[in-house]
RNA sequence: GUCCCCGUCGUCUAGCCUGGCCUAGGACAUCGCCCUUUCACGGCGGUAACACGGGUUCAAAUCCCGUCGGGGACGCCA
């Protein structure tokens, strides 16, 4: 391909679902390309099977695009100069250059029925190991096989394989080369009148001029015979670059199977579209160097290189993904993250929430976690509550299970907890409880929902001092008796985040630290 | 079966084209230490790979051949 020519490039997605992270990384590279050369990102939407195509999916894959930022020129949506860009629009252009092909001795009728041409395959795997056509048809005098098809005979068009090997260069994998002998003339057009994939495909990409088709590797055996269609439909070849699978943990082809793989499911478990983005674009590729993990949109696309694409198969990795998750959750302004985890602490909610609006709300059969109306003071509550826990998170649907201590502290729970066993079966432990549980309950911070950290480190201090307890031995009861867990967020970040909790109307009360405690005493004296 | 593609730490990869700078680099995970009056977060460090066998060469992860292993294609599927 000159390089005076724009670079065109385009994604082709078949409307059968949310994307997977195989198409969408697929569509991520063609997007950097073309960003990277200033180029044309063409949308083109493969609808020809028209059983499992549906137009709500058409929507709902353009909606799993731009979430992940990526955007494109031309489209379905957006119109272009090349258009339609629904190949069930087209229908009519497959058609003309099927018969022009014909006309011009490029391709030929096909009279074979299905029951000949498996007769074929079958023998033809048995001599040569290839399952090849014959080319029974072609042999066929081209006015008389015109004639019986006026005549209503039903047939096919077959494409002339040349009797040369095909090459084409391929820039992730280098020179590849077919011997003729290995590919059938191929069916272009069903005697039904529709076109068949491989063909449609070539039309589109020539007629819609594009320049580098970038794709899954399972489409490299079919490269040569769209090679051949070019040539006899007397167009330009594109460069092709063909991108490796992408495999689950068992060495399998990503599949459903394999757990999270639609992209839809990401966004719902709380993934940013920008740790996605980085995450995919380190799958097949890496920079020059080899030693940068974090790139920004901006970033990949200056650093991207198609040359640079793996051509090895690689393994999707869910503990990378949600390391730079974690990563961006991190970096991300407060307000952003805040904003989208609300949606995860309201479904975690939603009973009580819907149990809270009944009682005042009339008429409205079905409350959903979404109709909460998050009043000021709640939402700057939680918002606190997503900076004290997000940098511990791998992806924002973890919150509000991370949160539940604090929403909804079981005294109970906390003390049949196996995981405390432990540390309540201590000798120091009942002495740390008893004078802790005194100087909390005397205090005059804590009785109001008040208490302040310098407060609490004190009486903590003064624990450590009366019982000679310290470390481990100190703060595990204690944790156990605040959060009913030994593990958790900073006491001095923790404490204001309970006391103020205790101060919200929320649907289920937020317990200060001395209602902690007391429930804690309580139920520990019913055990 | 035949053809095509692929094969560096458990995983993603750098290095391979243009042999020596590779006692093979980085990252995730894992392990250990430090920080935190606890855990996590964070910081520091460790373990860990050139699929195998032949060649070519003074020298091979890098070039050649073969074997093995994985994937894909051989459709009037997309």
């Amino acid at each position: 391909m000159a390089p005076t020519s724009p670079v065109r490039v385009r994604f082709a997605p078949s409307p059968t679902g949310h994307l997977h992270v195989g198409n969408v990384r697929t569509a991520l590279f063609n997007w950097l390309f073309a960003r990277q050369n200033g180029g044309v990102m063409v949308l083109r939407i493969e609808d020809t099977d028209v059983e499992r195509s549906e137009a709500r999916f058409e929507a709902m894959l353009m909606d799993d695009l731009k979430w992940l930022g990526l955007d494109w020129d031309e489209g379905p949506d957006k119109g272009g100069a090349y258009g339609p860009y629904r190949q069930s629009d087209r229908l009519e252009i497959y058609r003309e250059h099927a018969e022009r092909l014909l006309n011009e001795g490029k391709a030929y009728l096909c009279f074979c029925t299905e029951e000949e041409l498996q007769k074929e395959r079958d023998s033809a795997s048995a001599e040569k190991g290839q399952a090849i056509y014959s080319g029974k048809c072609r042999r066929l005098d081209p006015q008389e096989a015109k004639s019986r098809r006026t005549n209503g005979e039903t047939c096919a068009i077959r494409l002339k394989i040349p009797e040369r090997p095909i090459r084409f260069h391929d820039i992730v994998r280098g020179d590849v080369e077919f011997s003729n002998e290995v590919v059938s003339d191929p069916v272009i057009v069903r005697s039904s009148g529709m076109p068949v994939y491989n063909y449609v495909v070539v039309i589109d990409d020539a007629l819609m001029k594009i320049t580098h088709v970038i794709r899954g590797d399972d489409h490299l055996s079919n490269t040569p015979k769209q090679v051949a269609l070019y040539e006899a439909l007397g167009w330009p070849v594109p460069e092709f670059a063909h991108l490796s699978t992408i495999l689950g943990a068992d060495r399998e082809r990503l599949s459903k199977r394999h757990g999270a793989t639609s992209i839809a499911n990401f966004r719902e478990m709380g993934v940013l579209p920008e740790a996605l983005m980085n995450y995919l674009a380190l799958l097949g590729w890496a920079p020059t160097g080899g030693t940068r993990e974090i790139f920004t949109p901006t970033e990949l696309i200056k650093e991207f290189s198609l040359k640079r694409v793996t051509p090895s198969p690689a393994v999707f990795d869910m503990e990378k993904l949600y390391w730079l998750n974690r990563h961006y959750i991190k970096e991300s302004p407060p307000e952003r993250v805040e904003k989208l985890a609300l949606q995860y602490y309201s479904r975690a909610i939603a009973e009580d929430i819907t149990k809270d609006l009944a009682g005042d709300v009339s008429s409205r059969d079905k409350t959903s976690a979404s109709d909460y109306p998050w009043p000021p003071a709640v939402r700057d509550w939680f918002a606190s509550v997503t900076r004290l826990l997000s940098p511990y998170v791998d992806r924002l649907e973890q919150l509000p299970e991370r949160a539940m201590p604090i929403l909804d502290y079981d005294a109970k729970a906390a003390i049949e907890s196996p995981d405390n066993a432990e540390a309540l079966a201590w000798p120091q432990t009942d002495a740390v409880l008893a004078r802790f549980t005194v100087k909390i309950l005397e205090d005059e911070q804590a009785r109001e929902g008040k208490l302040t950290p310098d407060q609490f480190n004190k009486i903590v201090s003064e624990v450590k001092a009366e019982t000679g307890v310290k470390g481990k031995e100190l703060f595990h009861p204690i944790r156990i008796v605040i959060m009913g867990s030994h593990s958790g967020p900073a006491f001095d970040k923790l404490v204001p985040i309970l006391e103020e909790g205790s101060h919200l109307s929320l649907p289920k009360h937020v317990l200060n630290v001395r209602e902690r405690v007391e429930a804690f005493g309580k139920a520990r004296a019913q055990s």
